[in-house]
Formats: structure tokens, C-alpha cells, sequence
DNA sequence: GTAGGGTTAG
């Protein structure tokens, strides 16, 4: 006899909620809208086994939102698993503002009786992060205690690393030091706070004393601890860490050899990033798009000793590495250090999918050659495309402007640059002071560094010093004299003010400068040359 | 029935 396929009143509704469960990990979506239909045309209840639920669940995590939200709206009871899922998905898409509607929408409506769990803080405390938003985070952290989940190890770990990423790390050193159990990575995220919050000595304080609590570090942590030294321009230290590592028997892995060429690359060791890059290599370990990008740099500080970035674009061609987004503005910026327009221009036009660094460095690179036009065509362009700039494309602009002589266009974008959302820093001033001391706007210029509130750097200063001895000034040179004094501890500046009075023969102005410096103890060290 | 966390780039 035929065995009905189906026994039981439910069994249809028990097979599709399996199947829609075996839908979800490898993300298909066709199959569960087949499901769908199934359900829908025959007419099965979707409160059965919660399968609105349960579609809503494969829906989002199939990445289709619009069926996800439809069916959100329509069910009247959707559970956390579907909650849940919604926020994940549009957390992880970056829509982080909607996961926190849907976040709040359920907190609110009647509609909606189950309690959030752990993984609902897990992906909104992801969203709060997204944007950066810690006064958000701090509610959801009250939410999280009042409901009991401040005891969980995964709910904590979240807190800390959101704190951190909101660079607030006092809080998220609270949740630490409250933590009834902690994990590794528990140690390795406060551990990245700190060290990106410039306190790596307290990094080093903790990575010691988890050892005396019994936990082990990983190549996580140890990328932590040494990052952190690398960005904090401590290489040494950082390449202490490195050998203590594999000493303790861990391997280096691709992060930890990145750290570590990055952080040379950054301090300006340009001999010995190459040389761990060499050593990489023949350890092993194959580079990436991380590790270009990082070195890449290291070619204009060495240039003279015979490495060129045109070798490491060689190499980055023969090993056929997917040329990213990252890498292309890294070679960008390296053509154009080393005075080839025409390569920068080439890469910049292949690049597809350019995003606002790629502008900067092709802006930057017209800039520093003099080519204003094409520097401003540019800036114009992005306007075109929609893109925002940032305070680094203004500061390429507005310097091509003042090398280029055009005061004028120069002026009118300074002025313009709250349209875009750009406050001015001290880097915008200082091209703005240079742009019409070069011209000769000297009064005005001085207007401008007597601005309330404006810093006086070596920069401004410089440009404003240039200005008053190439104008032949120096009453105004004379009154900010007695500024400089004060505020100033660098030498830089000072060397021009005394240069201004010695070709007036003014020697008295002179001594007094010098005197200011020993007094200071700015006193420029005599020149050397790295030959 | 929901994840795996944390490290490296312009």
C-alpha cells in the first residue's frame, strides 16, 4: 500500500520548517520562496511552527530585504529569531539607522511581545558602532543591564569592543574590570583600545596579566600588542614582540607581518620594512593586498638606494595580485612622489571603483606638479560623481591653488567649505596664508593668523614669515614676534623671524630670537644629510 | 534555529 506522504495534520508544516532551516546556511533563496509558495498555496498556517518566522529568517539571510520586510510587516507576531535576523542583515548590509528602527520599532509596538536576546544586543551594539554613536550605545548598555544581560560573556565582549570603537575606553575598561569570566578576546579588544588610544603601556600591563590569569594569548592578541607598538611609531618594541611571539611558539601570520612592515613603513624605516618583507616572503607566507599597500610607501623613501616603487608594481603584476582599491591609490600616490604623472593618470583612469582616497591622490599628485587646472578639474568632477570631499582634498586644492597663482578660485573654495562639510583646520589655514602672502595680500594675511582661536604652528607661521620677507615686511613680521615667543616650542619658525632681521641688519632682533630659542631650548640641531 | 568575536591598508 502507498504510504501518504504526509501523516500527520502538521507533518507538511514540520517538513517545510526543516527545509527552510536547511535553506539559511548556504544562503538560498530560491528554494525558500519554492517553500514559500508551498505554504501560501497550500494554505498552511503561518503561525504553525512560527514559519512567517522562520521565512522572514531565510529571506534576510538570502539578502533579499524587500520579501524580509514585507513579510516583517504582515506577520502579526514575529518572534526574536526573526527580529533577530532583520537587525543582523541590515546591520551587516551597513544600513545601521533601519536595524536600529527595527531595534526600537520592536521595543514599542504591541505587535511585538517577545524580549530581546543576547544576539538582538550583539547586532544592535554593531550598529551603534557603525555609527559611532556611544551615547546610543550607553542606552543600549542600560537596556542590556536591565534585562539582565550584563553577565554574558559575548553581550560584554560586544560593550567593550563598541566603547572602543567609539574611542570612549573608560566604560568599556568598566564592563572589563566587571566581567565575572573573560575570554581571549575579551583581553585582545580592551587590549586594541587602549593601544589605539595611544596608552600602550597599559596594553602591555594587561597582555602580562592575563597570562597570570591563566589565559593564553593568540596570534590575535600578539597582533594586538604588536600592532599597537608599530602605530605608536615603537617599531623596536614592536619587533621585540614579534620575535617573543614565535619564540613562544606562535607563528607569525599575514596580520602579523603587515603590523609589522606598516609600522616600519610609517616610522620612516623604509630599508627594514623591505627587509621583512623579504623575509616574508621567504618564510612563506604570501603577501596580500594589505601588505602592497602598507609597502608601497617605503619606495619614496628609498628611491635612492635602488628599490623603486616601479619594481614593487612589478612584483605586484607578476604574482597577479587583484589590484583593489587600496593598492591603486597607494601606486597613485607613488607615481606621483616620483614625478610620473602620466603612470598615476593610467591607474587612476583603470580603476573602477574609485572611492574619495583615489581622488585625493590623483588631485594631490596634479597639485604638486603645478598642474592647477587639471587639480581643480578634478575637485570639480567629484562634485559631478556625487562623492563628498574631505578635509584632505580641500588642503590638496587649496595648496595647488596657491602654487598655481590662482588667489582668487583659491579663496573662493575656502570659503565654500562648509558646503561640504569641511571645518577648516590648521593645514587649510596655513594654505590660505600662503595663497595670499604669495600674492602679496600681506594685511590680510594677517588678519587671518590673528584669528581667535587659530593655533600658531610652524606652518602658518612659516608661510606667513615667507610672506613678510618676500614682501619686504617686517613691521608685520615684528608683531607677532612677541606671540611666537609665547606659544612657539618648535625651532622651525623662529630660524625665519632671525633670518628676516639679519637681512635688515637688525642684529639686535637677531640675538633677542636666539636668545628665545636657548631659553626654549628649540636651538635648531646643525643640518645632516642622510648621505 | 540565530555568530564569532579581536589583529593588518590609502
Amino acid at each position: 500500500m502507498k504510504r501518504p506522504l504526509f501523516s500527520q495534520p502538521n507533518s507538511f508544516a514540520h517538513h517545510c520548517s526543516s527545509l527552510l532551516q536547511r535553506c539559511m546556511k548556504p544562503k538560498a533563496l530560491k528554494p525558500s520562496k519554492q517553500i514559500h509558495a508551498l505554504v501560501l498555496t497550500k494554505h498552511i498556517d503561518m503561525n504553525v511552527l512560527s514559519l512567517s518566522s522562520k521565512l522572514i529568517g531565510a529571506y534576510a539571510c538570502c539578502g533579499d530585504f524587500n520579501s524580509a520586510k514585507l513579510l516583517f510587516q504582515e506577520t502579526p507576531n514575529p518572534n526574536v529569531f526573526a527580529l533577530n535576523w532583520m537587525i543582523l542583515t541590515l546591520t551587516s548590509s551597513g544600513s545601521h539607522e533601519e536595524a536600529i528602527r527595527y531595534f526600537s520599532l520592536c521595543q514599542e509596538s504591541k505587535n511585538y511581545n517577545s524580549s530581546p536576546n543576547k544576539y538582538t544586543f550583539s547586532a544592535i551594539l554593531k550598529s551603534c558602532m557603525g555609527l559611532l554613536d556611544a551615547g546610543l550605545g550607553k542606552q543600549v548598555h542600560g537596556l542590556i543591564c536591565k534585562m539582565g544581560f550584563q553577565n554574558d560573556l559575548s553581550v560584554c565582549n560586544d560593550l567593550i569592543y563598541m566603547y572602543c570603537k567609539c574611542s570612549i575606553i573608560c566604560p568599556a575598561r568598566q564592563v572589563f574590570d566587571e566581567m565575572s569570566e573573560r575570554d581571549v578576546a575579551s583581553w585582545t579588544t580592551i587590549m586594541c583600545g587602549y593601544a589605539n588610544a595611544g596608552k600602550i603601556d597599559e596594553s602591555v600591563i594587561l597582555f602580562e596579566r592575563m597570562r597570570m590569569d591563566g589565559v593564553k594569548p593568540n596570534e590575535f592578541t600578539w597582533n594586538a600588542i604588536i600592532s599597537g607598538h608599530a602605530k605608536n611609531g615603537d617599531c623596536d618594541d614592536a619587533y621585540m614582540f614579534f620575535s617573543r611571539m614565535s619564540k613562544e611558539g606562535l607563528v607569525p601570520d599575514l596580520a602579523t607581518w603587515n603590523a609589522m612592515i606598516s609600522g616600519f613603513v610609517q616610522s620612516q624605516r623604509a630599508i627594514e620594512a623591505l627587509e621583512l618583507f623579504r623575509s616574508m616572503l621567504i618564510a612563506g607566507i604570501k603577501p596580500n593586498q594589505v601588505t602592497l599597500t602598507a609597502l608601497l610607501p617605503a619606495s619614496g623613501i628609498i628611491a635612492s638606494i635602488g628599490t623603486t616603487g616601479k619594481e614593487i608594481h612589478g612584483f605586484i603584476y607578476r604574482i597577479k595580485l587583484d589590484i583593489n582599491v587600496f593598492v591603486a591609490s597607494a601606486l597613485i600616490d607613488m607615481y606621483s612622489k616620483c614625478g610620473n604623472i602620466k603612470a598615476a593618470q593610467i591607474i587612476f583612469n583603470t580603476t573602477p571603483d574609485k572611492n574619495l582616497a583615489s581622488w585625493n591622490a590623483m588631485i594631490g599628485c596634479y597639485g604638486k606638479h603645478g598642474m592647477v587646472e587639471s587639480a581643480i578639474g578634478l575637485f570639480e568632477k567629484l562634485h559631478d560623481e556625487k562623492i563628498q570631499p574631505n578635509e584632505v582634498t580641500l588642503t590638496s586644492v587649496l595648496s595647488a591653488c596657491s602654487h598655481g597663482g590662482l588667489v582668487e578660485k583659491g579663496l573662493e573654495i575656502f570659503r565654500s567649505m562648509d558646503k561640504y562639510g569641511v571645518e577648516a583646520n590648521i593645514e587649510h589655514y596655513s594654505c590660505l596664508i600662503d595663497l595670499l602672502c604669495r600674492y602679496g595680500r600681506m594685511d590680510e594675511a594677517y588678519g587671518i593668523v590673528n584669528r581667535v582661536g587659530l593655533e600658531i604652528t610652524n606652518s602658518i607661521v612659516g608661510a606667513f614669515l615667507n610672506g613678510c620677507k618676500i614682501h619686504g615686511r617686517r613691521d608685520l613680521a615684528e608683531k607677532i614676534d612677541d606671540r611666537m615667543k609665547v606659544e612657539m616650542n618648535k625651532p622651525g619658525a623662529f630660524v625665519t623671524l632671525s633670518n628676516i632681521y639679519a637681512s635688515e641688519g637688525e642684529w639686535g632682533g637677531v640675538e633677542d630670537v636666539r636668545k628665545v630659542m636657548k631659553d626654549k631650548k628649540v636651538l635648531k640641531k646643525p643640518g645632516f644629510s642622510s648621505i
